[in-house]
DNA sequence: GTACATTTGTTCGTATGTATA
DNA sequence: GTATACATACGAACAAATGTA
């Protein structure tokens, strides 16, 4: 990472220089470890807050990568309790 | 400057007029405003608004100049935080 | 019931990224 | 080169609902 003088490292896979946006990159993980089993169908996703230190983001772009995820399919959210997994989960297109 | 009639003076030091290309006498003017030392090492520069409003430019031909001065390492930007001086400057070539 | 922590909901201001005319 | 519009992002603050001690 650390591109064209970008002087700090991201805290996780995300490149603010890439050609993909950072909500972007962010949704693409977070999907792969949805595919992967990393949470059961109904299980509760890490917070916004835990995300965001995660990413090393901030949480409107945490919360813009969440919303892609539910128009996806991939996850709901329930107001004040969290983010879960979709069940069942979409089948990959 | 009053260029063509023109009875008001540019905002800045911008001459349309000369050889040199308008994002190239910004450039140099920054360039010599941080050479001088008007921002310390690691300072954040005016944003791209209030240069352009100081230059009397559009956007597009101050981002340029902005390009320039990253390409000769005097600044660096961060995607939508700001533009900062570098630490260290490089020589003067 | 009260107090507190957690999580999402919402809004504000500012800055850069990208595209079109 | 100019002008405009919109999207994306950072940072901060506060509100509202939930759950728990």
């Amino acid at each position: 990472m650390a591109l064209r003088g970008y002087p700090f490292r991201m805290p996780d896979e995300i490149d603010p220089q890439a050609v993909e946006w950072p909500y972007r990159q962010i949704a693409d993980v977070l999907a792969a470890e949805i595919r992967a089993g990393r949470w059961a169908p109904g299980g509760q996703l890490d917070s916004e807050k835990i995300l965001c230190a995660r990413f090393g983001v901030a949480r409107k772009t945490l919360r813009r990568a969440y919303e892609s995820l539910r128009q996806e399919g991939l996850i709901f959210t329930v107001p004040h309790r969290g983010t879960f997994v979709s069940d069942p989960l979409p089948a990959k297109k």
